[in-house]
DNA sequence: ATTTCAAATACCGTATACCAAATACTTTTC
DNA sequence: GAAAAGTATTTGGTATACGGTATTTGAAAT
């Protein structure tokens, strides 16, 4: 049946419409994360009606893709008044570094306990197109680096659920980051610091590598409290 | 309007109508957590239709519920086949548990660093109705104070995300919890484990707090990954 | 008796209609 | 003219209807 003749039956890439509901979800998703929140002056509101409009869809989906970015803490839905993007107040993004701290340093013991040397060279490979004296020039590339580095830590521990739980994170403070890495001199200390971690991961110090990846993220809430007056 | 005559308006308790999604979502989440899923021999199905009747709501907020507790972890939805209680694998149940002393452990070190001494108080009071003599007669109740415990150094961390992160994680463990303190034991053990946490939270040793801690809940996990191969 | 195919049924995803509540605007009265 | 009340519009919550697909069951043929 596959193959009539010369004929050979072509299977269609299948689309992969997983369904309106995730694919709605990863639109806003999405579009959320793009979206530099602690930029915009105001609070952003969404409409139901009028995203069914913009995707093409009945209320069903965007209202079930609007209940799980809820429930992740991504829009706040007020009763009869709409639904909104969240912006973290001080106190709420430091917890979530917190958090993110007690994570990362766990996958760091993780991966210096039990990951392959293979896993450790690919963590210390991440910052090899780095020179560390154009630093500032490329400050764009450094923050991609260093996303993979953590990326890197978390997939060394094993620990997969530790990647889930923080990825979700990552989107969260990704606009705090931003904001952070422009202050002066935090980009060479975290370089820095990453060299130090690397350095415990080689030695399989599973106590250091948690300490100094703790410490580094702590660095980062630190941060904001003392110089991000400016939020909430 | 409020007052006519003699008589006083009476103001009606408000019924606390959230929502039936709401309602819905915590009475399943209620049945979910109380059933003991690990004694069951089969999955457990849970029919969208039988649940409406049962609740006496429509499908509309019954979805929604289970939409949430599927991304909480708690149900699984199969397309067409229905939606089943998760019973975590063995391996799914060790990262839970490993998540579990990372958030735990950073909040004893908080906890040790800046908590107030009444709250230390209150946490190491925990156990004072508990003679260790009677250990192994009164394990239910023991198991409570298990959890007040738990939730004490959380409270006195001040990070009310790690409470909220953790709260869930220990209704996904409860079952697990309850079979492993079952075990030979491991209730002295655990005592005594409790005592250490809480000398090193009076003497304000925050990076001992954290690795009791963490100890404490990763041996639970050896525990599991060692005893429980009925577990899948 | 077993296997296969087709029809029917069950169920999920989606759309839509309806309702209640809240806000905003208009009208009326003082 | 201002304030209050009522009405209208907006919007989210809930119910329900519909369509498509998968699963199951029954019948027929080998």
């Amino acid at each position: 049946m596959a193959d009539i003749g010369r004929h050979k039956l072509q299977v269609k890439p299948l689309e992969s419409t997983a369904s309106l509901k995730t694919a709605a979800y990863v639109a806003l998703k999405r579009a959320i994360a793009e979206m530099d929140i602690y930029d915009q002056s105001q609070e952003v509101r969404l409409d139901e009606r009028q995203l069914c409009d913009a995707l093409g869809v009945s209320r069903t989906p965007i209202r079930e893709a609007l209940a799980l970015l809820e429930q992740e803490g991504f829009v706040r839905s007020q009763p009869r008044r709409g639904i909104f993007i969240v912006r973290k107040t001080r106190a709420e993004i430091i917890e979530t570094i917190v958090v993110w701290a007690a994570l990362e340093g766990m996958a760091a013991r993780m991966a210096a306990e039990r990951a392959s040397d293979e896993a450790i060279r690919d963590i210390a490979a991440t910052f090899d197109d780095i020179p560390p004296e154009s630093l500032n020039e490329r400050l764009d590339e450094y923050s991609d680096a260093n996303v993979r580095f953590h990326q890197a830590i978390i997939r060394a521990s094993g620990c997969t659920l530790i990647g889930e739980l923080v990825e979700n994170i990552v989107v969260h403070m990704r606009g705090v980051r931003k904001v952070a890495m422009r202050h002066d001199g935090r980009a060479e200390q975290s370089l820095a610091e990453h060299r130090e971690i690397i350095q415990a991961l080689q030695n399989r110090d599973g106590d250091r590598a948690e300490k100094l990846v703790r410490e580094h993220n702590l660095g980062l809430a630190r941060h904001v409290e003392e110089h991000c007056d400016d939020l909430d």
